[in-house]
DNA sequence: TTGACACGACACCAAATGGTATCCTATACT
DNA sequence: AGTATAGGATACCATTTGGTGTCGTGTCAA
C-alpha cells in the first residue's frame, strides 16, 4: 500500500555485512550523503563503497536523488520492519530463555519512553 | 554476565540465510531437534544442512548435547538480543519516515500488550 | 574551452559461500 | 558378530562476494 520501490534484495542480506551497516549509521546521522563523502570513512576504495550502496538500495534501504553532478543518498528504514517482524516473533521465546535478565531489566523504569515508540513496538509484538 | 558460548560468527552473517532462518524457526517449535528430523525439511543433502548447523552454532544460536549416536540441537535465542538493540536504535527515525503508518496502529489499541515484553521493548529502546 | 570532480559501468581477481559425494567412527538393533 | 543408522571430517566444485583498476560521461569552475 506504499512506496515499496523494488526489493530486488533480501533485507537479512542487505544488513548482514558490517561495512553496509556502517553506512546505515552515517546515513541516518547525515539524512543525505552523496557517495564521496561516504567514502573516506572507510578503508576501501570508491567502486567497492558504491557497490555497498547499490546492494542497499536493491534491498529499498536507500533511495537516490540525482543533484547536480553527486548523486544524493538517503535511508529509507521501511524495510527493517521485516527484520523487526521476524526478531518480535521469537520474543515470546525470549522470556523463556532469558528469565534472569527480565531481572535487570526490572531495576530501570526511569519512567520515559512509553511513548509512541514503545506503543509501535509492543503492537509488532501482539501480532502473533 | 552469562554463558556467552564462543560467538565466532557475526549474528547478522547467521541469519542472513533462509535456509538458516528456517532452521531457527524449525527448533524453536520443536525444542530440540538432531540433525536427521531437520534435514528432511530441505531439498538439500544432510551434510549442507549441517554445514548451516554449524554456523548457527558459531554465532550462538545454538548449542548441541550428544545423545547416544545422534546429536541434540537446540535454540538459543540470546545472541538475537544484539539485533533487537541495533534495530531499536533505528526505531527512532522509524516514526519521521512512517508517520502514515502510525495511524494505522492508533486503531488496533485491543487492550492486550503492554505487559512484561512490551516493557522489555520500550527498555531496548530508551538505552540511546 | 579546458580541466577537475562525481560517479556509473565494466572487466578482472582472490577468497568465501553453499552445495556435493565420500570416508570414517560410534552407537544401536537383531 | 554383523548390519544399519547418526553424523563428524574432508575433499571437491561452481557460483557469489567483495574488493580492485580503468574508462567514459555529465557537471561545475576558471
Amino acid at each position: 500500500m506504499m512506496s515499496a520501490v523494488a526489493q530486488t534484495r533480501d533485507v537479512y542480506y542487505a544488513v548482514a555485512d558490517p561495512t553496509r551497516r556502517e553506512i546505515i549509521r552515517l546515513l541516518a546521522d547525515a539524512d543525505e550523503l552523496p557517495l564521496n563523502r561516504l567514502t573516506p570513512h572507510f578503508a576501501m576504495g570508491r567502486t567497492a563503497v558504491s557497490k555497498h550502496l547499490t546492494i542497499l538500495k536493491e534491498a529499498g534501504l536507500v533511495s537516490e536523488r540525482k543533484v547536480g553532478r553527486e548523486t544524493r543518498n538517503r535511508l529509507n528504514l521501511e524495510p527493517l520492519k521485516e527484520l523487526q517482524d521476524w526478531l518480535s516473533y521469537y520474543e515470546k521465546f525470549w522470556k523463556q530463555n532469558m528469565v534472569r535478565l527480565d531481572q535487570l531489566l526490572k531495576e530501570e523504569q526511569e519512567s520515559e519512553a512509553q511513548n509512541t515508540a514503545g506503543r509501535a513496538c509492543a503492537d509488532s509484538l501482539n501480532k502473533y
